[in-house]
RNA sequence: GGGGUGAUAGCUCAAUGGUAGAGCAGUUGCCUUUUAAGCAAUUGGUUCUGGGUUCGAAUCCCAGUCGCCCCA
């Protein structure tokens, strides 16, 4: 440590360094390896009974973020998983060397202390600590203690200072893990089995997406990572899995912004012998589940709209184009079987200022209307069914009018956030559809997929349902970015 | 991919083309129930990178890097 300069009080890092050489010189490990730990922060301070100081003892743990020195005593904060704890130490009670030693600590460190609860005079309560443990010295400072951390790079790509300094980002991330645990839950207590498929895959199927390659240099192929999970999970159908589910992360290689990461987690669920009726079901369970255990709220601010969204109570269901011939002001659907279909699609589009591509398909440029001027309208929970059939070539086709399917798309606070479907079960109809879908590109097919089919895949009801955008509605979060841990970034030099 | 916008101390932010500042953090001292603790003193700058204009650039121009927003 000879290194380092005389006069280091202005950089935080040698200061740092300084401490700690000097502690290892007197024989003190910095980094050790444990310390006990008996209770998390909020756990330790509800067995506090008021009026009885001193009564409890603790040893907690975590991460110094508050110091306010006092002269002969000090009031410090620690942050664990469960938050803050105020600790108080004075001198004539730790000791006049461990108070001395006390007073080196700098804020990011990491301790352990013991003590007993009591209230102090302003009403915290608070570890009145009789000894404690350096478990781990940090050596960067902390951002700043007020404002935090809110340069977006860094907020990204040093995830963990966010977590430190920004109590709304660690309460955000981490109510995502509970809706996730809640979903999980309501899906085991119907029986659905959860599994895990390949994200290597020699064909993306399931969607129309642009896939990421990869290269097995051992088998010398290419793969591909996946684009959805569907396929996989119907083969379990076929092989007897009745109710199977899968909490898994897709790619997909196209653009990033606000509502797109190239990764991100999807769940698909299947359940034999039911239809996308009986999906309608088990999304409202899933919802009113978390709603229940996780938000302790069955309503949520919508920011962009204001509208209070509510999960309790019937939830919408509208034909897709009794909205789409609302929102056009005529009967652009009773076109759909005639030849002058595409021309007053395109009347519609021209009327309602949407852009489209003239390459596109009229079902494409209809769509367009529906996504761009419908879609963001609906707030409150819309299940939007019998789409036509050219939107998804995976799901049954409705006995009264084959040109539609038997799905849902399940809108909530202007985004689509699931849709469902019954499953398409015949061989004969899924090769068609898949033929159509993918024009020449033989390659495309998923052969093997077909030939499950062929071995009988029971009917079924599926759904799938972005947990990002989930999320996003259920933590009003302002973009994906906020409800994924560590988003896709362009790669920069690592910094300091 | 196109348009807009930003990058200044560890962090949050200021700064008419003319000596680059503040708060927090740091350092030193005082303070044994504080609450963004307080008081006093004080350190700290490749103004994102590279060019250019100018007597003089954080500031104006060009290119690049990275972030954010909008559009495709």
């Amino acid at each position: 440590m000879s290194d380092i300069p005389e006069d280091i009080s202005h950089d935080q890092y040698a200061v740092r360094l300084k401490k700690l050489a000097d502690m290892r010189a007197a024989g003190f490990d910095p980094f050790r390896a444990s310390v006990e730990q008996t209770h998390f922060s909020a756990d330790a301070m509800r067995l506090h009974v008021e009026g009885q100081d001193n009564a409890v003892a603790v040893k907690v743990a975590g991460r110094l973020v508050v110091i306010r020195d006092m002269g002969k005593s000090h009031f410090v904060k620690i942050l664990d998983q469960q938050g803050q704890i105020q600790l108080y130490l004075k001198k004539d009670v730790v000791g006049e060397e461990a108070y001395a030693a006390f007073k080196k600590l700098d804020l990011g460190d990491i301790i352990g202390a013991e003590g007993t609860l009591f209230k102090t005079k302003t009403g915290e309560i608070t570890v009145r600590v009789t000894g404690y443990t350096l478990v781990t010295k940090a050596l960067r400072p902390l951002p700043e203690k007020w404002h935090g951390l809110s340069d977006m790079e860094q907020v990204y790509r040093q995830r963990y200072l966010d977590l430190i300094v920004n109590p709304e980002s660690r309460a955000r991330l981490m109510l995502r893990s509970r809706i996730v645990a809640s979903i999980r839950a309501t899906l085991a207590k119907r029986s659905f089995l959860e599994v895990e498929t390949p994200v290597l895959e020699g064909v993306a199927g399931g969607a129309a997406a642009r896939p990421f390659t990869t290269h097995h240099n051992a088998l010398g192929v290419d793969f591909f990572l996946r684009i959805a999970l569907e396929l996989r999970l119907k083969r379990l159908l076929v092989g007897g899995y009745d109710r199977v589910f899968e909490i898994g992360r897709i790619f997909r290689n196209e653009g990033i912004s606000r509502k797109h990461n190239p990764e991100f987690t999807m769940l698909e669920v299947y359940q034999a012998y039911s239809d996308f009726r009986g999906m309608m079901d088990l999304i409202k369970a899933i919802f009113t589940d978390v709603c229940r255990d996780v938000l302790g709220t069955f309503e949520i601010k919508h920011a962009a709209s204001g509208q209070v969204i509510n999960f309790a109570g019937e939830w919408r269901e509208a034909r897709y184009f009794d909205l789409i011939d609302e929102a056009v002001g005529f009967k652009l659907s009773g076109f759909r079987a005639r030849e002058n279909y595409r021309e007053q699609a395109l009347r519609a589009a021209v009327q309602m200022e949407v852009h489209y591509d003239p390459k596109w398909e009229t079902f494409e440029i209809v769509n367009e209307i529906f996504s761009k001027k419908i879609e963001p309208a609906l707030i409150q929970p819309t299940f939007v069914t019998h789409l036509p059939k050219e939107l998804c070539p995976l799901a049954k086709l409705n006995q009264q009018d084959p040109g539609l399917i038997d799905v849902f798309e399940l809108c909530i606070g202007g985004m689509e956030i699931a849709p469902a479907y019954s499953e398409q079960n015949d061989p004969f109809v899924q090769r068609e559809m898949f033929e159509k879908q993918i024009g020449e590109d033989k390659q495309k097919m998923d052969v093997d997929f077909l030939l499950a089919l062929e071995h009988g895949m029971p009917p079924a009801g599926g759904m799938g349902v972005g947990i990002d955008r989930l999320c996003i509605l259920l933590t009003g979060a302002e973009s994906i970015r906020d409800v994924i841990l560590f988003p896709s970034l362009r790669p920069s030099d690592a910094k300091g």
